[in-house]
Parts: C-alpha cells; structure tokens; sequence
DNA sequence: CAGCAATATAGAAGATTGTCAATATCGATC
DNA sequence: GATCGATATTGACAATCTTCTATATTGCTG
C-alpha cells in the first residue's frame, strides 16, 4: 500500500525521492518548462505508464512536484521550494558552516591531532 | 558482493548515497570538521560497527568521502567536490537554468496551452 | 448513457538495500 | 611473534523498492 517508506527526515525524503534515474530524468524535464502532461513521460520513458504513475507519486508526496488537473489530463509541475530545499542541503554541507556543536559533542567527535583547527572557537 | 548499484548516472549515486539517515547524519558531522574517527560514528549511532562500516563505504565509492589512515585508525573527510556537485544538480533545477532543448524534443515534452513564458529568453 | 482516452490503484514478482553476527585484515604494542 | 584495538569483509536475512499486468477511476464526447 505505502508507495515508498516515509522518513522521518524530510531532507532524506527529498533525497530519496530524486534518488532514482527515472525521477530525476523527471525532474530535470520538469525544470526545464513550465508544465508537462503526464502523458508525455509515459511516451517519453521506456517505463510502463503504472510506473511512471508510481514515480509521480513519489515526487508528490515528497513535495518535489505538485499536480494540476487539466481537462482530462493532469499536468505536473516542480515545486520551486523542493528544489530550495535541495540547495539548502546542499549549502549546510560546505565547509565553513554552521556547526552544531552540541551534536559535535553527543557523538563525541574527536579531532585529528594534526588539526589545523580551521574553525574559530 | 556488491554493496550497492553502481548508477550510470553519478548525480544519482550520489543522491542515493545521501539519502540514507545514518549516511546523511555520518556526512552531516563531516561537514562540521575536518576529519572524523571512524571509530566516533561506531559510538555515535546505534547500528552496529560493520553497518557504519558499510555506509563509509557507500560513501566512499559515491565519491562523498575520502580516507586517510592515521596510525591504527581511518579518518574521514568530505570530499568538496562532491557538495560542490550536489549543489550543481541543485541549481540545474532552478526555474531558468539552463534548458536541454534536445533532450526535451526527444522525449516530445508538449507545452501547456496558458503557459506563461515567465523565463526570459 | 456508452465508449474512449488519460491517469491512478491493487497485487505480485524480482531486485536492491540495510542490518547483523561472525570472521578476516591491518597496525601498534608488549 | 603474540596479542589487542580498529576497521573491513563475508554471508545471511528481512525490509523496501522498482516494475509489471490487470483493473478501477475520472473526464470528455458522440
């Protein structure tokens, strides 16, 4: 019945759901115009069309995609915010970042004793 | 054997290598030193030695990670490069980047009739 | 209303993944 | 060299994921 395992952490989600060759060829034809019917990745993909289906879903229920029923046929677009989310991941992951110390210090991290100590305490 | 499916696409190998809570946690504390113990990320989950074992390497071939043996001990360190393409696919996303018109007419991406053309060109 | 086109859902099969216990490897130390 | 600590590998199992076929739902149209 679930579709795909929901995590705890949305940034996981996020992750997950673009974490597959289909979607993220998806998300890239997705950002690439305004909207796009379903049914061109139907046509598009060497996938069947229930699959397809499953792999919309997916990106749905992560927030990657929002949906917008058109005459009969059903139009997706990406959510500007999924992808802000993706960057921002990706920004917390630079060096020079924000440090949450307090994780730091419940997993007991030690640092090499050549440490250059690059971070200002 | 195998400890996880080599993707021909890298940008997917290296969402799925971060879209795991222990490997996005492990990558998380990297990003906030300069190297880490992979004994620290033994002590600081509750999964056992050889599965943390089992995600630096994911890791590792994902091209997130590097090592450095010091003494009886592995450091790890993220690698750069790595967030620096995490952050690339990010941005290939944004509304009016950069547009595949090839890959667009191959899978026949159809337009929405009221679309609003808000990218300039 | 019947029929058709487009999309979603249900259920099942096969592949992949995450996890562990047991064991092996590697470096340091006695 | 024997032993110990740290890390990696092996082999197995359960859970999850991807995909399919078959079927249901929804909206349009004659």
């Amino acid at each position: 019945m679930v579709p795909m395992k929901h995590h705890r952490d949305p940034d996981v989600q996020l992750l997950a759901a673009l974490a597959d060759p289909v979607r993220l060829a998806i998300v890239r034809q997705l950002a690439a115009c305004d909207g796009i019917c379903a049914c061109d990745f139907t046509d598009g993909f060497d996938v069947s069309q229930p699959t397809i289906s499953h792999h919309l879903r997916v990106l749905r229920e992560a927030g990657v995609v929002t949906t917008e029923r058109r005459g009969s046929s059903i139009w997706y677009r990406l959510e500007p915010a999924a992808i802000g989310r993706l960057g921002a991941v990706a920004r917390a992951l630079l060096p020079g970042d924000y440090v949450p110390v307090a994780d730091l210090l419940r997993i007991g991290v030690r640092r090499p004793a050549s440490a250059p100590t690059s971070s200002p305490d």
